[in-house]
Order: structure tokens, then C-alpha cells, then sequence
DNA sequence: CGATTGCATCGACACCCATCAATATGACGG
DNA sequence: CCGTCATATTGATGGGTGTCGATGCAATCG
């Protein structure tokens, strides 16, 4: 097989396995976007603790169907939770969703 | 002009810029891939706190150009440094990097 | 009702990105 | 020097993704 040559090829084992590291990277992804970070800090600074998806378009400075896709992608990603009250959709951080993340990044590579 | 309807459209403003938020989302995009990520928890399992690179290949069980290219992108982000030291490249983590990030991600959120 | 408004979906486009085989570069060893 | 080994680079390819205009859908208003 292989001889190692000198001090390296130790052989070293994965600690991540490819499920966990996939999963990590799906909401990672969700969150490495310019768009929809300002979503999410606008969604964080306003006084009410919620935005209606209106307030999102004007500010991001992208079309509506823009907005309503990254909309859709925190969503689905459990970064935001909306609620349609009425005619419009009002969008609030999820709980603890984005502590959870970097929690679990800075555990994968404590 | 629009007449805000009801209680909607209060005119929400932006708390994190375009380039602020382009330079979150680049070094979370850095991150978010399950490659990288594997990269990133082996170094930092690792007894000697580096890593030969071509320690990598046989763990992830992706090519060798294919793991190169994500050294790479790790190196440009910042969270990897590589010496060269005879015929090898060692690879460590970059001290603080990681908790950088995710304190700039809790704080456009906070 | 019918008209309007807020939001989602669709279709299309351009672009980025992960991946690999092939090749180049560069450092050692004989 | 010449071969070998470790790593980077190149080129090509396939799939994913951000973007927008057009359209659909549901709820409200008059």
C-alpha cells in the first residue's frame, strides 16, 4: 500500500460525518446571502419584533418576486416563521434558529 | 403617491448596507459547503492543531484538484493558513476567524 | 359582485460553483 | 540530472441559484 514517505499522511478520520456536514452547509447557505441577511437584520430591528413583507422590498431595493423568494428560502431554511393576518404576511425571527447554527458551526470546529 | 392602506408599511430601514452585507455573506458562503466543513473540523481535531494536505483527500473522499480548490477558498476567506514546509502544506486554523464570523452574523441580528 | 391589493408562482435568463481528468509546477531523492 | 511525489492550475461540464417580468391566487374593499 502506501509507505508514509516521512512525518505525514497520519491518516487522519473524519469528525464530521458527510450527513451532518450537509446539513450544516444547507443552512449556512440559507444564510449567506446579501438579501437575505439585511431581511433578517431589518426583520431584528424592528421595534414590534416583526415586518410586514411589504417593508422588505423598498429598503432591499430588489423586485417583489426577489424578496418573496428569499422569503421563502429563510422559510423553509426555520429562520423566520410568517404570519398572514388579514391582507398581508407578517415575518418574525424564529427562536433561537440562528444561535442554533452558529452554535452548531463553532461546535463542528471547536 | 401610496397611501399606506392600514397599519402596514411604516417604512422599514435598512440597518445593515449593501457592502456590509455582501461581506457577511461572502465569508458565510466560505462556510457553507459540506467540503469545507469537513476540512474545518478535521484541522481542529487534530492533535497537532495542523494538518497535511494530503491528510484531507482520503477522509472526504473527493479528488485531489477538488480538495485543493477548497483549501484554496478557505485560504482566501481567511480561516485557513497553509505553510509549506519541505515537500507538504500544513494547514492550520486561523485563530479567531470562525468567531468572527459568527459574531458579525449574531450582531447584524441581535 | 367586480376591482384592487398583497404576495406567491412560473418561465426564462445569466451566472456562479463544485467536480473531475489532465497537466503544470516545484521539491525532494538517487 | 532525472524520476517521483505533493500540490496547484487549467479546462470542461453539469447543476444550482439570483434575478426579473408576467401571471395566478386569495383576501379585502367599494
Amino acid at each position: 500500500m502506501r509507505e508514509q514517505s516521512a512525518a505525514c499522511c497520519d491518516g487522519a478520520s473524519l469528525q464530521l460525518n458527510g450527513a451532518d456536514a450537509s446539513a450544516l452547509a444547507n443552512r449556512l447557505g440559507a444564510l449567506a446571502d446579501p438579501v437575505r441577511l439585511q431581511i433578517l437584520s431589518i426583520i431584528s430591528t424592528s421595534p414590534a419584533g416583526e415586518v410586514c413583507a411589504c417593508d422588505f422590498v423598498g429598503p432591499i431595493g430588489k423586485s417583489q418576486p426577489t424578496v418573496s423568494h428569499h422569503l421563502k428560502v429563510l422559510s423553509e431554511a426555520g429562520l423566520v416563521d410568517g404570519d398572514k393576518r388579514g391582507r398581508w404576511i407578517w415575518y418574525r425571527l424564529a427562536p433561537g434558529a440562528i444561535n442554533a447554527t452558529t452554535a452548531a458551526l463553532l461546535d463542528a470546529t471547536s
